[in-house]
This record gives C-alpha cells, structure tokens and sequence, in this order.
DNA sequence: TTTGTGATGCACT
DNA sequence: GTGCATCACAAAA
C-alpha cells in the first residue's frame, strides 16, 4: 500500500548527504518518469569510499554523473544489457533505486516489460528502467524535474535492512534498504 | 522450489 | 582478455 501522507519534493541539502543517509529516506517515496512509477520500496547505498561503488577507482567518462551535482540521475548499462538508476548523494556517493511499487502508467509498464504481472513489473533495477524506459540519455539529469518527479512523504516509512544484491566486494555491509513487508521487493529480506 | 547458465556492451587491466 | 550494482528461462529435485 502506498504510504499516505503528505508529500514534497525533497530539497538540495536532502542529497548533500551520504548515500547511507539518504537510501533509507527515499523509501515511500514516490518516483516516475514521464508519469509512469510508483513507490520506492528497495534502495541501495554506494559510497566513494566503497569498494563495490563505481566511484571506488575515481572519475571516469563512464561514471561522470556521480561526481556530478547532488540530485543528479546516474544511469548505467549493467551486463550489456540492462539499465540501471541511480541517484546522486554527496560528491562520489548515490543511491541505487531497485524497486518500486507499480501505480502510476502501469499499462505503460506492462507493455514494455511485456507481461501483466505487477510484481514483475519493476522488481529489481534493470526491470525498474525497462519499465520506465529510462535510458543513458537520462544521465545527469534532475530527479526532481521533467521527465522525472520525486515526492516524500513527511513522516518516515518503516524501514527494514540487507547486505546488497550482486556485488563481489564489501559483500558485509548493511547497505541495503527495503519497505517492511512490501512484496514488490525483488528479493526478501532475510529476517533477524 | 532452488540452482545454473547464456545473453550482451564496454570500461578497465 | 576479464569482470561486472542483472534477468529470464531451463533443468533439477
């Protein structure tokens, strides 16, 4: 169930802060592009000094963005074949965006991701960008602006955390940020 | 239900 | 040449 309360778009100083800061907070959040989305139930946090952050060996052509201005998309080509979304923290550091509750577009959703199933739709970061059609293109662009829209609810949601998906390095940290008890998540979260 | 593997692009060593 | 911040589908059990 979307987290009902009243919503803005979070300010510049809401990213200025470390991705480990910031992941927590961008769950029950509601995100879309060009009105396609939903809400945030799945983050992740990659901090410069991570190993397992692409910002870990420095600026490159590739990973420009997350150098870039707090609040910035970083998009990234995963395996050669998917997308993911990012967005920009504190210099060097972003939030990787895993899942979202399907609500706004989801005709759009399914036809892209060519199934009906919502809990297909957007469960995990490269389906969350096939859904949306986010692209390289977006790079560097604003989550709070056109095509993109960003709103928070005022009041925390609850919160549950992990060890991150799919990495090789620094495979311990808690770095992972889920909605309690969401079943859109594209994993569960082992429990205690 | 869980596990294994191929697809595929490109930065980096 | 290697290694991915992944996914879908096949095969096992």
């Amino acid at each position: 169930m979307p987290i009902d309360q009243k919503m803005k778009t979070p300010d510049l100083p809401f990213f200025q802060r470390n991705a480990i800061e910031v992941a927590p907070d961008l769950i029950g959040c509601l995100l879309s592009y060009h009105n396609v989305g939903g809400t945030i139930v799945e983050s992740e946090a990659y901090e410069i000094d991570d190993p397992a952050s692409h910002s870990f060996r420095g600026l490159s052509k590739a990973n420009a963005a997350m150098f870039g201005q707090p609040g910035n998309v970083y998009v990234y080509r995963s395996y050669g074949i998917h997308f993911c979304l990012n967005i920009v923290c504190r210099r060097g550091s972003a939030v990787l965006i895993r899942a979202i509750e399907p609500v706004m577009g989801i005709p759009s959703m399914q036809e892209r991701r060519r199934t009906s199933d919502i809990r297909l739709l957007c469960s995990g970061p490269g389906k969350l960008c096939q859904a949306l059609g986010i692209s390289l293109e977006d790079n560097e662009k604003l989550i709070g602006k056109w095509p993109f829209s960003l709103s928070c609810p005022t009041i925390t949601a609850s919160v549950v955390t992990g060890r991150r998906i799919g990495i090789s390095k620094a495979v311990d940290l808690p770095w992972r940020f889920g909605l309690e008890a969401s079943r859109f998540v594209s994993r569960k979260f082992l429990l205690d």
